[in-house]
DNA sequence: CGCCCGTTTGAAATAATTCAACACCGGTGG
DNA sequence: CCACCGGTGTTGAATTATTTCAAACGGGCG
């Protein structure tokens, strides 16, 4: 049986949680399921009821413009929770979907505000966590405004290599489970144009690939090439008060 | 003598406070302090002792890219504090500045943490600007990534009368306090081609202009145009739970 | 085996940048 | 008072990055 727990060390990255707190979490009400790929987790205008939180797989955010184009703008990995914005927000702003075959746990929302409420260190983590997304997204906005193709694909490769790590899911040598479709969708490019930077940093030797699976052989260079710093994805624990 | 009232006034957009978080709001220490345009007011990798906030003028923050290019990642109207990322975040991930001549009010972080965890009211509302300041952010990387120039102007152009006039403080004629580079650097564009795009918009009769005063003789046009909806901006205070 | 989805590649078209020059305007100092 | 100055806005021409369109390829799966 799946229980919460991958949630609970999600919040618990800047600092573990008193007994109490702990209980509560994994004291809340929850149904799982196993969702297919492209699953619908949120829908653009609808209310959310409950609380997703990924236990397993991967899942993404995006918008669609009006001509049709569409932009991802988060990616989420195992333990967290991809829409705290409904705890306070009764009308969803974007889409999620599954990006993988996944399992999902649902809390309902009211569980959730309760524990907000009653619990501070479990409040704390919510909205420290809110922090920490808001700081990757300046980090996207930046990385799509002001940066070229393989930079931008440098980076986000290094995002994903940091941030899967950081959760025990993946090391050096990891899956990026997206279509060139996908990556484009969430660097603001075409998935030919995608294709063309990937094997140009295959060709400069900064990643090897076999399939999905990609390589870095070099995280410093790719890091460099990237122009990458970990530091807006605040996971140094000793980064948070 | 100014007072924190701007900033109560925009915690307070949501839903009001009753009187002992009112007051304990307006009761915060702080001092304040007249900028001049361009002073920095956060600088990125510095611990923040203090919270900034708005009381009058205009801010942004930014990031800086490895080959010199500049990314503006958020505008701050009037009441906006701009670095709730302190309160738990030791370390700051980008850079702040005045835009235009302010006045700020600076509040001893350690303050707004101990409000924090006596105030549930304050807290709530601190932890729903978080969620709205995340959606927009969502809503500029969907503009940057995937609108071309034109689009990404007027939306720029919606978003800014959107929220001062909820503010009250503009209406549909307003002053978009911005030389070009600065909306090049917000929307991922170079100066050259805000200005083409600009004369663009002003072609189709979609804006008019008086050196930097706006005029927008047809909201529904340029929303149309700029492929904008409010949504995003949960202003409306029905939309908060 | 054949089909479908995703990848790869090329060539042409387009959006945006770069570079350069000039106009404008408010402010400052001679 | 005028001349100059620096920052901002405007414009054109050349260049570059990225997109678009189209076609072929490959591999996994029914």
């Amino acid at each position: 049986m799946s229980d919460l727990s991958p949630l609970l060390r999600k919040l618990e990255a800047h600092g573990k949680f008193p007994k109490e707190d702990r209980e509560a979490v994994l004291g809340l009400p929850f149904t799982t399921r196993e969702v297919a790929p492209a699953t619908y987790l949120i829908r653009e205008g609808e209310p959310p009821r409950v609380c997703t939180v990924l236990l397993s797989g991967y899942a993404f955010r995006h918008k669609i413009v009006a001509n049709g184009g569409r932009q991802i703008v988060s990616l989420h990995i195992p333990g967290e929770a991809i829409d705290f914005e409904g705890i306070y927000l009764n009308c969803s702003d974007h889409n999620a979907q599954a990006l993988t075959r996944a399992e999902v746990a649902t809390i309902p929302m009211a569980a959730i505000r309760r524990l907000l409420a009653e619990r501070p260190t479990f409040a704390r983590a919510v909205l420290l966590d809110m922090l920490v997304e808001a700081s990757v997204l300046r980090e996207w906005v930046t990385n799509i405004g002001r940066r070229d193709s393989k930079t931008r694909l440098a980076h986000l490769s290094c995002e994903f290599a940091t941030r899967t790590s950081a959760q025990g899911v993946a090391g050096c040598t990891y899956e990026l489970p997206m279509t060139q479709e996908q990556i484009g969708d969430a660097l603001g490019l075409t998935s030919v144009h995608v294709n063309r930077s990937i094997r140009a940093l295959e060709s400069e030797g900064l990643i090897t690939r076999n399939k999905r699976l990609l390589n870095v052989p070099d995280l410093a260079r790719l890091r460099e090439a990237g122009d990458f710093s970990d530091l807006y994805l605040h996971a140094d624990p000793q980064h948070a008060v």
